[in-house]
Parts: structure tokens; sequence; C-alpha cells
DNA sequence: TCTAAATTAAAACGCATGTTTGAAATTTAG
DNA sequence: CTAAATTTCAAACATGCGTTTTAATTTAGA
């Protein structure tokens, strides 16, 4: 039979999701606490403050996200020659696998990367580089592959270009989904924006310097 | 003789500095009234809330960026062919005459814009709508041209993603500068960022859409 | 110069936040 | 079954915020 729901977890499960809505800061203890139905001071008994618990919400992701993209790139770097659509093309199992952690993982991940990179910004830099430097610099072994014209700082300002496009469209994807909505009466699901951000970033990236 | 500087025009500039240092939630109006070294209460006197002041901001730059880019806009509209590259290089010499507002101008103009953009998502882009609409149209019309290929709606997507890398450049602007000088040994003044993000997004907006 | 308006100043208000406290309730273990 | 450890709970705490108030001061016009 299936344990209970334990306090912890209610906390972890509401707390995402109102993170990934509203972002971080936005987001009070009070609200996480009503929405998971425990009391207020339980937070800081089980995670010991706010910050420890943005922490956590995001491993439980990351411990799963991480491992699957290096699997990705392993298998990927096993070809005699590859193109940056190729990689990019590697974050979306991995990301669709997130379903299995949470209903709307891949949208919640993809949220709270960006709410993450926007708000304390150097901090979930760091967070990767120590706990999942190895798959970092498998991303960046691919991405000079792909491009080995392209010098390293240059490859470095695109990467984070990247990494910018990805998360202003998770941060404001309601905002623009909506818009786009209105404005072409096309919907799109908020999964679906990933295909037309791929083609985009890889043309990005392989542009002419100059 | 120069008229001293009015208590109006210090709060204006401290706040200027210290939104597109820290964004502007983060930025209290104790610090800008410490900044500026005027009473606290004088804000809310000559502006009425702290919404209002940042609307003031804001608005001082976007009324000499605008109509300089439509300019540009005019102009390269006059050419018979016109590429997306084309298009992005308009933003250059407006964003440099910013300088005459004030002396940081083309980067705080940037990070301002990165924050509007982050924190108060529909905010900023309805009031550039509803007040230079006619700026926007003109933009949409030379992108079209650029690339008459791509459908109205992946050009709406294309442009946001442009728009999201450019604010992300710039909210993280200082962090990844840093880490850059710090891993090439290489330092990117902030004015020079745009010069490797223009032909990024130009090689995006430009890429096959499958 | 005198008076009325505009501006500055200090203080407090009301509110929301993360955190801590200490007792009550519950679960665990001997 | 009981005693100890763990967890829940209501309440309060400390802090910082934007805003408002009220009085003092400066400025400008008759």
């Amino acid at each position: 039979m299936a344990k209970r729901e334990t306090t912890k977890d209610k906390i972890l499960n509401a707390a995402e999701t109102l993170f990934a809505e509203h972002g971080f800061e936005q987001t009070s203890l009070r609200q996480i606490t009503t929405e998971a139905g425990v009391n207020l001071a339980s937070v800081n008994y089980h995670f010991g403050s706010k910050k420890a618990l943005i922490q956590a919400v995001m491993a439980r992701y990351l411990a799963v996200f991480m491992p699957a993209l290096q699997g990705q790139f392993q298998q990927l770097a096993l070809q005699s020659s590859i193109n940056s659509r190729q990689v990019f093309d590697c974050f979306r199992e991995p990301l669709r696998q997130l379903a299995s952690v949470r209903k709307h993982g891949p949208t919640y991940f993809l949220s709270l990367l960006g709410f993450a990179y926007a708000e304390i910004q150097g901090h979930l830099r760091r967070y990767i580089m120590t706990h999942f430097g190895e798959v970092m610099q498998l991303l960046q072994a691919m991405m000079h592959r792909a491009n080995p014209n392209l010098s390293p700082v240059d490859m470095f300002w695109r990467l984070h270009f990247v990494l910018g496009t990805l998360v202003f469209t998770q941060v404001s994807g309601p905002a623009l989904r909506e818009i786009a909505a209105a404005d072409f009466g096309e919907s799109v699901r908020a999964d679906q924006i990933i295909d037309k951000l791929i083609p985009f970033v890889a043309g990005g990236v392989d542009a002419a310097v100059l």
C-alpha cells in the first residue's frame, strides 16, 4: 500500500507548483502552507528556511534531468559528425521524462529554471556547476564539435543567449501564449513552444560571427 | 548658469541607477531617497507612487529611443531589399544616442528594459504598444520584408525569443561578464555585448522553421 | 513685505514577509 | 503500556516595505 503523503512532500509539491507559476520571491510561505494544508511553521521545521526549500524543489528535478541529459550526450558523442541542432535535440527526451516526477514536470521544470536564473542569478549556476559539472563539460564539448570554428568565448556567450531565450520564454510563457492566441487565434501548448525554440537557438548558435 | 538640480531629478537619477543595477522590486524607496539625499516622502509627493516613479524612469528613455528607432526604420524602408541583420542593426544608433540622456544611458536602458519585462511582464508591453505602436508596427513590417516566408505567428514567437535573449543578457549581464572575464581572461564591456548578440539573434530569426 | 501656495521633513501607520517560540498533540520505541 | 522523541500548531516576533499624516520651512506673487 502507498504510504500516506507526508507533510514534507505536501510542502514540496505545493511549493513547486506555486514557484513555477509565480516565481520564488512572489510566492510566500503562507501561500505554500495554505495550499499544502499544513502549518506555517512546518516549512522551517522540515527545511530550515525558504531558501533551503527552493533548493530542495530544484534538486528533485535536477537529480532526474541531469543524468538523463548526460546519457543523451554520451550517445550523441558516438557519432562521427555533430551539428548544433542535434545537441539541442538532446534536451527533448530528458525533459519529457520529467513527467514521471510530476504531472506537469516538463513545464514546471523549465519555469523553475527560468525563475531561478532570473531571480537568483549566480546561485543556480554555481549549484549546477558544482553538482553537475561533468554534464556541463559534456555540453560544451558537444557544442564545440558541432561548431569547431567558433571561439570558446563566443561559444560561451551564445550558450548563455540560448539559456536566456529559454528562460525568458518560460517565465513570460503564459502571457505570450495568451497574446499569441488573441492575435493569431492559434493557441500553442506550453510544451510545444520548445519546438519553436530549438530551430531558433540552433540558427543563432550557427550564425557567422560577423 | 545651470539651475540647481531639483529634487525630482535627484530622485529620478538615483532611482534609475539603482533600478538598472538591482531591478525594480529589489530597490526600495528608502535606498533611492538615501542615495538621492532627499526625504523619503518626497517620492510620493512628486510622483504619487513607486509604480509611477518606475514609469517616469522608463518614459524618459523611451521618449528619446523610440523616435530615433523609428527614423532608422524609415530609412531602411527605402531600400529595395532588407535582411534581418539590417533590421537589428537599426537599434545600434538609437541605443548609442542614449548616452546623451545619461552617462551610462545605453547600458542602463537595456537593463531597465530587461527588468521591466522580467518583473512586470504585461505592463511594459502594453505601455509600449499604446505609446509607440507605430514604431512596433514598423518593426513588424521590416521583419516581414526581411523574412517574407516566415508565418506571422512564427515571426511573433521569434521576435519574443529575441527580446528574451536581450532581456536576459542585460539582467544577468554583470554576472556573466564576470564569469567570462574569469574563465577566458577576456573582459567584455557592457556595450560590446550587443555586438555578440546581434549576429546571434539574426541567425535565429533567419533559421529554417523545421 | 505679507500672505498663500508649494515643498521639505520627521514620524508613524498598516501591512506582509520569514522566522522563532513554547506548548500541545502525535508517533515511535522499549 | 508508558516514556521519550518527533511533529504539529497557534501565536507572536522582528523587520522591511510603500504610503500617509501633520507640521515646519521655503518659495513665489500681489
